[in-house]
DNA sequence: TAATTACCAAGTGAATTACTAGGTAATACA
DNA sequence: TGTATTACCTAGTAATTCACTTGGTAATTA
């Protein structure tokens, strides 16, 4: 699965849909100011979003975007192969001249951890994001409790 | 962490040294031949590789590279991490002026991610995929069982 | 001394990223 | 009806990365 900066920027973007979209649609030009992401590149970006129906667009004045759907119902692996498109990381589906090498043993080690990575991202909808953020206003300042083991630098 | 095809080609030139290296050091000639990597580029990665102390170089007719250390101390992460460098995948670390908002959920959510992959691929050697290639080698030209569920586009 | 190998530096075309510029189309409101 | 506001669309661009080519130098073997 490809992960760049684009698909966190069309995460990013979502979710600040899915948390200010409460009352009515949210502008690009907002989007733009709150996440510090050009408007036109946040254009196409929800071109693409739009063309997978993970957002509704209004024009005219008073218009933006809807989620396309509920927030329970859009996962982040739904918006990442939305604007990334899904690259496979193998490209000889078993069936070319490699099997056996060192070539398709790292096939499939990497159909395995596209897997992993995908199933991660599945499992999270923006609705989880969403409470995980209300919980933590709640919690006032006090961080969230995160992933112990940093993982910098394996030097 | 960066998932790049530069990764991937590193990980299946460690994989073919692992393989081919039992009975002295491996040309990158023939890495290059075996996975269809220009030569050069190997160098490239190779001397990368070296200065992780994870392969070893031997000039003159004969030559080639060794293994830096055991296939079984030399994980994926480790090889990756060599090549790609280590990209945070967030870059305010925790500090910045972002909490709470969209863009520092999006950090932790990419942070989980990261660890997820990165534990992942730590905990895969290059002696397990060795011992996998022995397994698949012994049960001739039977499949191996694979990930069952297809991650083909979420549509 | 010559061949072979690692090692090194610079440059290149293609693709991607994030962006700018300059439009058109639909809608709300005066 | 006209004007402002928004989405929507197309093309182009500087910077970066990828995978590679070219053209070397350094160390080792025979």
């Amino acid at each position: 699965m490809r992960l760049s900066t684009k698909g966190r920027y069309a995460v990013t973007a979502m979710l600040d849909l899915a948390l200010n979209g409460k009352n009515g649609p949210v502008t690009l030009a907002e989007i733009s100011e709150n996440q510090g992401i050009s408007l036109s590149y946040l254009e196409q970006l929800f071109a693409a979003l739009r063309n997978k129906d993970l957002v509704r667009g209004v024009r005219g004045p008073g218009g933006g975007y809807y989620l396309g759907k509920s927030a329970d119902e859009i996962s982040i692996a739904n918006i990442i192969c939305a604007v990334d498109e899904w690259v496979e990381f193998t490209r000889c589906g078993g069936r070319q001249n490699c099997s056996g090498g060192a070539r398709c043993l790292t096939h499939t080690l990497w159909d395995d951890l596209s897997s992993e990575i995908f199933n991660f991202l599945a499992n999270i909808s923006l609705g989880d994001l969403v409470r995980r953020n209300l919980g933590k206003k709640e919690e006032e300042e006090r961080p969230l409790s995160v992933v112990g083991d940093s993982n910098s630098q394996a030097a």
